[in-house]
DNA sequence: TATATTTACGGGTACGTACCCGAAATCAAA
DNA sequence: TTTGATTTCGGGTACGTACCCGTAAATATA
């Protein structure tokens, strides 16, 4: 019932090296004070040895701590969506601590990408171990973590992914599939008209993450084949006022638009604009577990909201760091979400 | 950059408890030697502090073993699919023994559910602190999960699932989706006549795998309207005679199929079939990267091999025991393994 | 050659927990 | 009251690694 002793550590070295175990240290660190042959000497055995640090000695033994960047939108007056990832950032935090991880949170302006980059090179700057960081901002992001790949900094995305990059992992929703399911709720109160609208409120019209989910969105139709037309809004600026301006123009264009599919968590600016103008007739399908979005659920101005359990996207994305950093243990390179519907019936008793 | 000492660890509860640390040790892990009142006193600072143990260094003081039991179907003449599992379950082992971490794996006959409960009742007998176990008989599996439920030891399936049962996690494929793409996959040739066969060689013909698997299969059809009637073709003895008999029943009634899908690896008895009936112009699919199949890949018998990387699958089945039980990290209740197409053109490159 | 400086290395302690061993305190039996 | 058994507890070491500090040896400078 104990341990068996066939492992070889830091000590067998130095006793086969006839050396002592800090000089064994040092070589293992590549510190400085050891003589070419000795360390040559020292090598040889590690390798002879296939020495494996037991890493929860050394993290225990360590003082240094590994610390870790957050980058994350700020939590603003339009939308509190990202309280819920900082939530499971916080939680993760507190766990690992005692590991001797610190975390860094940094936030950026979803309307502003000048401030992703200034955070992002502030990230650069304080030589962080490791990096979450929500790529709201794709050109901005493949710079950033371009540059945290030179520097051999493992990075993590959660709520959307960039594809191709070299990332540790990405945490969030099969954004596909998403809009897939987001389609198949915007025929649950379709009757004859056939048209639906499908509405991306955000100042970056053509991210990935927006490209997805409409093409998830579309594909349901087309799969189903559903002969319905799609109207595509985009609302580049994201005050009510906006939203108001452009909503209006294209109902009026389209008086026949029976669903509205909001590829985003700002579906409550949406609502607001139908409880005013009384088009209680569409219905509204849109992102997110927020107050405002509930609000209206309730009032069943929106019809479905979709969530992506964020809390566990911003827990998990800080224990992959953790567990690579820290553990040394393999992490999935693709950790989809739940696609989950939230409806006035069910969302008491959601868990976010 | 040095770790922050706001932890409180047992020494600070022995300090506020005017005890030695031996004596909170023996609290903590409710050895006896305690008197009630210093019990009581140590396990409210204990809750007040909110003391989490520092597992890094609980383990590496722990002179106990964690012992893992595996349940895996033995490597047989038949087929030689589990040898991949067992290589990546042995790559955990070696990786995780120098943490205290003893693996015994158990085998069992695919033919006969008796050594299943056998090897079970063995596991159950040898109080082993995790099970990693592929469900390949449902019944005996959910009666021998129940058991370990009971005993508070975390199981975790691979290879197949099995439902509703309360397990760690579940590590292999989508099995609808993957009957899905062979379906995909099986119209590939598909000329005129517009009949599939889907064959399943299994003593085990209504399993809750095959069922998936059928079922993904079937919507693939559905789905895309395609007016393909399927033929369905239980073969319960797995031997080459009584495949072949059933086979060419099933051929003589149905002339006309276009196309074989085989829901598990011995497609490459179906291969030896069709080579030996000169059926050259059925298409066939099936799954796993076995030198069989890759055979018969190769001399274009099989069109399709569909592959769940079985490896990786043994890997992370142990190493989420692991994780749980060592590092007490969290874990994904479910990791669906890539769906794999092999192909004659791409089969060399492929890792299994 | 004497002294200062640098290089190379070893001893030893710490990390937080587990657990062995011995001893004091309490209790039971005589 | 004495002896023995039992309960209750503390001291101290070990796990494998990191790293501080001191020192002998090698080298440089006078």
């Amino acid at each position: 019932m104990d341990k068996e002793n066939t492992y070889y550590g830091v000590k067998e070295i130095a006793r086969r090296a006839n050396v002592s175990i800090a000089t064994v240290d040092r070589v293992l660190h590549n510190r400085s004070g050891v003589s070419e042959k000795t360390k040559r000497k020292i090598n040889d055995i590690i390798k002879e040895l296939d020495y494996q640090p037991n890493i929860l000695a050394s993290r225990l033994a360590s003082k240094k701590i590994i610390s870790l960047a957050v980058l994350i939108p700020r939590v603003s007056e339009e939308t509190d969506f990202w309280e819920a990832p900082m939530k499971g950032i916080t939680r993760a935090d507190s766990e690992i601590k005692k590991y001797g991880v610190q975390v860094t949170t940094f936030y950026f302006d979803l309307n502003d990408p000048a401030t992703f980059n200034e955070q992002a090179s502030a990230i650069l700057d304080g030589h962080f171990k490791g990096v979450l960081l929500a790529p709201s901002f794709i050109e901005e992001s493949r710079k950033f973590v371009r540059a945290c790949r030179e520097k051999k900094v493992p990075f993590v995305f959660i709520d959307s992914d960039v594809p191709d990059e070299d990332n540790l992992c990405y945490i969030g929703p099969h954004l596909f599939q998403s809009g897939y399911v987001g389609a198949k709720l915007s025929t649950y109160r379709l009757k004859e008209k056939h048209k639906v609208a499908v509405v991306n409120i955000s100042k970056e019209t053509d991210s990935y993450n927006y490209l997805q989910i409409e093409e998830g969105f579309r594909s349901y139709f087309k799969d189903h084949n559903l002969p319905i037309e799609i109207i595509r809004i985009d609302i580049k600026d994201t005050d009510s006022l906006s939203v108001t301006r452009d909503l209006t123009r294209a109902l009026h264009q389209h008086d026949d638009i029976e669903a509205i599919f909001v590829t985003n968590s700002r579906v409550f600016s949406v609502a607001a604009f139908l409880e005013k103008s009384k088009r209680t007739d569409i219905s509204l399908i849109g992102y997110d577990y927020l107050k405002e979005n509930i609000a209206y659920l309730n009032k069943e101005l929106i019809d479905f909201l979709i969530c992506h359990k964020p809390e566990e996207q911003g827990y998990r994305g800080l224990m992959a760091l953790y567990q690579t950093l820290v553990l040394g243990a393999p992490v999935e390179k693709t950790h989809f979400m739940p696609i989950d519907i939230v409806t006035k019936e069910n969302q008491a008793f959601y868990q976010n």
